[in-house]
DNA sequence: TTGTAAGCGTTATCAA
DNA sequence: TTGATAACGCTTACAA
């Protein structure tokens, strides 16, 4: 058009305080300008990252973001989505872990050409559009940093198993330990839910045993300061008797003291990535011609002061 | 209409599978089926807890969340609340603290006659509906409770001057103080913001003191785990040489130790009574003829290990 | 109680 | 490049 009509218009726009009604852009347009953001998590820190990233991406095109937490309300998934997909019509879907492996959820979305992001998703990456981080080479480089540090006896309190990233952090743990002529342990190794109480819980049989680790290496931030509130009660000092590394880098690391050391997980930016995947339409054209898209985002080791050299003479080697 | 005439419609839809399109609704019906909550919280879990309980009652009325974080991107309150307004024209906006209170918020939402909830607002609770809890006795309670403990010399780490709840907090602490015959000791109260590192601030001048306090009550959790954080670094035992109490129940109250005597704000409550008022129309009404309209709930004081009895012979009075 | 028709405020299509 | 016109899928008011 030309550009003194474009003036025209936009002054016109401006002066009469014109706004475009969303519902009857919908209609006729068939887009909803909504995205739909699906979690289930109990880290409340987590879902808020989240939640700001994709939100900040959303804002910059004019979408809005539509939060479904599944299962806070005892909701099963179907009765959530339904009305998401069908009634409100999203543009999209963005899945944070767990939801992003759930089968009924995944199959919903596909049997509906509804386009989503899958946000740290298990195995078959190939599923969908996917936005992750490499989880196995954090809890590698972690495991090689506590190694560094002379531990040998290093446990590890897996993460939730409905979670991808859980045995990709246990596998890099493992990989870190074998690669460096420790065998692991299997006594050393406990299974956590990601909650603090889990990792309370594992801690209790972890440093009840009299060969006990010199380190551990939670997979989860709750998780690590549940090992921690163990040690303090057990009367051990943290890094002196005992080392403790997370994985997160939620607010609550820096909570504690000593503060912890742990792996920061790029949350806004693989949600802010995944909006971008949907709003762009990339996420829409890879599902329709089933071909795989991923982003993968930088993590970070975050060194505080909860690890420290490992003693002279610890109790077990 | 007929009792055969609903079946058979019943039953066509289900085989059908009929779904209304929301958006056709809207632009019939003139609702959107779509609440926002706005809030601008450094709180998760305050904030996760707020948009649980509205969406529990959103589900019941086939309506929609839509999330709005205020600040979190350097946005700026109109920019956030316009297209919310005017282009998606939700139903009903929720306003968490503080953004309750934020005036240019309000006249938009006035000047727009957009039907809004006001949760936990500062004094003006005439201006528009709003939902709450008793601060001001909350914190009379708890003051009352370390009073009987035989706590004279108790601190006070006020909360957010930004959040409506701060100022009562601390009136309710004060006046329980006067009428047990202890004085407010200026000396003994620091301005916070809610946040971990506030309390911690004031914690730090707070018990460096020679006559230091017997107690501190903090009107938020982090805050309250500041305090705890500094007294252990003192070498301060709790509660054995500091009673330390908070507010809000946060998840994190759980997971220091020993764990936190605090109040239980009922957030979700506070926030699903928000969307329903907003739902049945209630909030509409009472905005439209310029009347009253509020909703209290009940908060509950939660007695864990942070609060011990004075100590024999203290270091003041 | 049921059927019919007129919008709701856009987008998209097609002529001009 | 512009203007006119038909959907879009509902709600609502009114007629039958």
């Amino acid at each position: 058009m030309r550009p003194d009509t474009r003036a025209r218009v936009k002054a016109a726009v401006a002066g009469l305080g014109y706004r475009p009604n969303l519902s009857a852009r919908s209609l006729a347009g068939s887009r909803s300008f909504l995205i739909g953001l699906c979690f289930d998590n109990p880290n409340p820190a987590y879902v808020s990252d989240a939640q700001i990233g994709a939100i900040g991406r959303c804002r910059e095109s004019g979408y809005h973001l539509l939060v479904e937490p599944f299962d806070a309300l005892g909701a099963d998934p179907a009765s959530v989505l339904e009305p998401m997909i069908f009634n409100v019509r999203v543009d999209g879907v963005i899945l944070t872990p767990p939801v992003s492996d759930h089968p009924a959820v995944l199959a919903m979305l596909d049997a509906s050409r509804t386009p989503y992001v899958r946000v740290s998703p298990e195995r078959d990456r190939t599923h969908g559009p996917s936005v992750y981080m490499d989880d196995h080479r954090a809890a590698y480089d972690m495991t090689v940093y506590l190694l560094g540090l002379g531990h040998k006896r290093i446990g590890f309190v897996r993460g939730h198993p409905d979670h991808g990233v859980s045995p990709r952090r246990y596998d890099g743990f493992a990989a870190a330990m074998a690669d460096h002529g420790c065998a692991v342990d299997p006594d050393l190794v406990r299974q956590g839910y990601f909650t603090f109480q889990s990792g309370f819980s594992a801690a209790e049989s972890l440093l009840a045993q009299a060969a006990r680790p010199t380190a551990v290496f939670a997979a989860s931030d709750d998780m690590a300061l549940g090992v921690m509130s163990v040690a303090a009660r057990m009367g051990l000092t943290i890094p002196a008797d005992l080392s403790v590394a997370g994985f997160d880098d939620n607010p609550a690391a820096k909570v504690v003291w000593p503060q912890l050391t742990t792996v920061r997980q790029p949350i806004a930016e693989m949600a802010a990535a995944a909006a971008e995947l949907l709003i762009s339409g990339e996420a829409k054209t890879a599902l329709e011609a089933g071909q795989p898209l991923s982003r993968m985002l930088d993590f970070e080791i975050i060194l505080r002061q909860s690890c420290g050299p490992v003693k002279a003479s610890p109790s077990g080697q």
